[in-house]
DNA sequence: GCATTTTGCTCTTACTGCGAACAAAATACA
DNA sequence: TGTATTTTGTTCGCAGTAAGAGCAAAATGC
């Protein structure tokens, strides 16, 4: 004994528990149903290719791969294209993914605003458009149906749209879909999800901001730094949120509330945060509390947002001002990146991403993120790879959040089936 | 359209992205692998159990569960029992996870001691001994080897012992099974996994404190409260570590370094940790950190460790004297637990488990820790479900680690097959 | 013009899920 | 006591699938 196990690589083979209480188990179908989602993603990532090539990376029989993509064909997932010059032998025919026929409408509700945009499945966006959002959920649903409809009938891709892609700023139940709790818009249990379904007939899937991004980075790469495997997306905004990927998939949570990296505490004895509890990681690096410090006010619930507000300056006025030389602007901005980056050396210890995405308006001001998070990173890594973990800022002018919501559509056609 | 998709809860699945790097694609045998190692974990968890009840259970014809349960039991998984009773009908026959006469040996390295037990699949002890801990690696392999040996034969377990499970005090490489820094025994990069498979002849499997406690909680209920699919695992002992477990997976991170939550900063200007960075969550709570507290010293890598050995007290004594009423061991335990309460609330927000196991010396003063933990998470959890998260002490006189170390045998025999 | 190489398709074989039919073993009831 | 009913476990035929061999097509090299 003993030879034979040590030349095994399978010892280092994950174990996941299988759950008794909720199993899918292996049909007829299965087997194909993996090999053929295995095929389109392939596809996707290494488009163009050829069958010959498919099967040699799968270590699998052309026969097979033929089988397999004339199914993908008759399902329109994917589509031939033309054949390419070889150095020998008959010339391969490139098999390409559908997108640009695929079309999905994105919506992101915000606070002061709302945006739509129309896209295809590689997150192309090909309209959009934006209007005051209105805080009644009942109102808001008939215009939101109205224009999605006269917007599909413009570009005549009613009868393309495989669905709708919310994004909303609050927390969401996967379960059931209703948003529980949207303190900007002061909803509360609100089925917006369902009653837009209805408005519009079509199929629509909900998500918060944070995960919305993190998709976007999964399955649309579309000039943008594609995320591996592990990683965390933060966003930086009038919260602190983040979404945490491990082994390709969003971690949610026993209740659907994992990646509230905002209300980490940083100092117990710290500032009051709006969450009731003392130096939560947001009380210091909000917008909010970027804009406070700026301002020379201390931050607290009660009195930050009200002065805030009163005085007119936003974030984005901040920066500004750090742009043309402001010292108290360079200062207010420098401390939130030093609380920054304590939150994202604590994400790097806890769950050790191999990339941190950041989004938000401060990304604006990276030039004096970088180097402050990068610090703070390596200075409490506990191993040389960890030290180096890529932080990369939101690219400026993207739509974050509207990719996300395209992506929540696209990404039911590429994922994994679930089994065991 | 619509109306199809209100109803249809497959909306909701899990997305997870298919790695084309290193992907398992279907075999003809893997819907046959899934479905026998589904019928297996049913059995585990619900033993015994009846050919018709699993099929009942798995949704799936009672032909084909006879088929799957003939080929577990010749290969010795599971085996049938007496016919029951039953209200009518044929009495079915009774199925049960072999378990007894599956042997494993289990090995925990640590600073001082090294113990060894022999057990079985259910992660029953059947002998336990220790010996001093040899520092030298390959001094220590023969000892080992040895004193296997010796205690395989006394029991006549030589022929069905599985394999060994082995638990180290530091960082392991999981993909070559590599110890790369065990502090306490001042190794660097040493193979002990190669060197005692070797001397043995035996599979080993290798992890470090935190993830074999985890594992144990994960495969073996011997008694102990049984794990969800979602927990963390939290070590307070010389240093502070965590096993983070998320949908029946253990967190490895891009590195192999997830959940080292011991070195999360709590305080961006508190004292310097053994790590170099300050305010570390360990610098508050280690046993070294508590003892500190306990002997009004100034807590500071230098000084720190050196004091309390000259001191001779222990942590065991901190917690007698608080037992005896000693006020000020209650106010150094005290301030440790209202600081890993800070620690336990990062986690709930930042990873959201079902459950926190914490194990170390410190749970002999549970009745000190538990309302204090149970306050801080309330206080800082963002939803009510979040602010109940059960925190659960590891139970005294039991061996976490050395269970943990069985369970990593065993564990490969029950884990879902990595598909997609 | 012929051999060689590479691609893509077809066909056969063996394995597997699936469902129907059947035997076995108990109870219920006349 | 004998028969109907219920439940369990097995057997068998059918259909769907992976696997692999074989073959035609389409290119290049000599």
């Amino acid at each position: 004994m003993g030879a034979q196990y040590r030349d095994d690589q399978r010892w280092r083979a994950q174990l996941r528990r299988i759950d008794t209480g909720s199993f899918v188990r292996a049909r007829r179908s299965t087997s194909r149903d993996v090999n053929r989602r295995i095929i389109l993603n392939l596809v996707r990532e290494h488009e163009p290719l050829s069958r010959a090539e498919l099967a040699r990376k799968m270590d699998i029989g052309r026969g097979m791969v033929t089988s397999l993509v004339t199914e993908l064909i008759e399902e329109k997932a994917i589509y031939t294209g033309a054949t390419i010059v070889a150095p020998r032998g008959r010339r391969p025919e490139m098999l390409y993914v559908r997108t640009r026929d695929r079309i999905v409408m994105a919506v992101d509700i915000r606070l002061t605003k709302t945006f739509l945009m129309l896209g295809d499945f590689a997150g192309l966006p090909k309209d959009v458009e934006s209007f005051d959002t209105i805080v009644d959920p009942t109102a808001l649903v008939v215009e939101l149906a109205r224009r999605i409809g006269a917007m599909l009938d413009e570009h005549g891709s009613a009868s393309d749209c495989e669905g709708i892609g919310l994004v909303v700023p609050g927390m969401v139940d996967r379960a059931t879909g209703r948003v529980l709790n949207a303190p900007q818009l002061g909803w509360q249990d609100v089925d917006i999800r369902e009653a837009l379904m209805t408005a519009t007939g079509r199929p629509v899937q909900i998500e918060n901001a944070p995960i919305a991004c993190a998709l976007a980075r999964m399955w649309l790469s579309g000039g943008n730094e594609r995320a591996p495997q592990n990683f965390v997306y933060v966003t930086v905004s009038d919260g602190v949120g983040a979404a945490i990927v491990i082994d390709g998939a969003v971690v949610r949570g026993d209740g659907e509330t994992a990646g509230e990296f905002g209300h980490v505490p940083l100092d117990l004895d710290g500032p009051r945060c709006l969450c009731g509890a003392r130096g939560c990681l947001e009380a210091y690096t909000s917008n909010l509390a970027t804009t406070s410090r700026y301002l020379g006010i201390e931050f607290s619930p009660d009195t930050a947002r009200a002065l805030v507000s009163s005085t007119g300056v936003s974030i984005g006025d901040v920066i500004e001002k750090w742009k043309s030389g402001d010292r108290e602007a360079a200062r207010a901005l420098g401390e939130t990146a030093r609380y920054l980056g304590a939150g994202l050396s604590m994400i790097v210890n806890s769950v050790n991403p191999g990339m941190i995405f950041v989004g938000g308006e401060v990304t604006a001001a990276w030039e004096l993120f970088a180097p402050e998070l990068a610090r703070a990173i390596a200075s409490r890594a506990l191993t040389p790879r960890a030290a180096r973990t890529p932080v990369v800022p939101e690219s400026a002018g993207s739509f974050p959040r509207l990719q996300g919501a395209m992506a929540l559509i696209a990404a039911r056609a590429y994922a994994a089936p679930v089994i065991a």
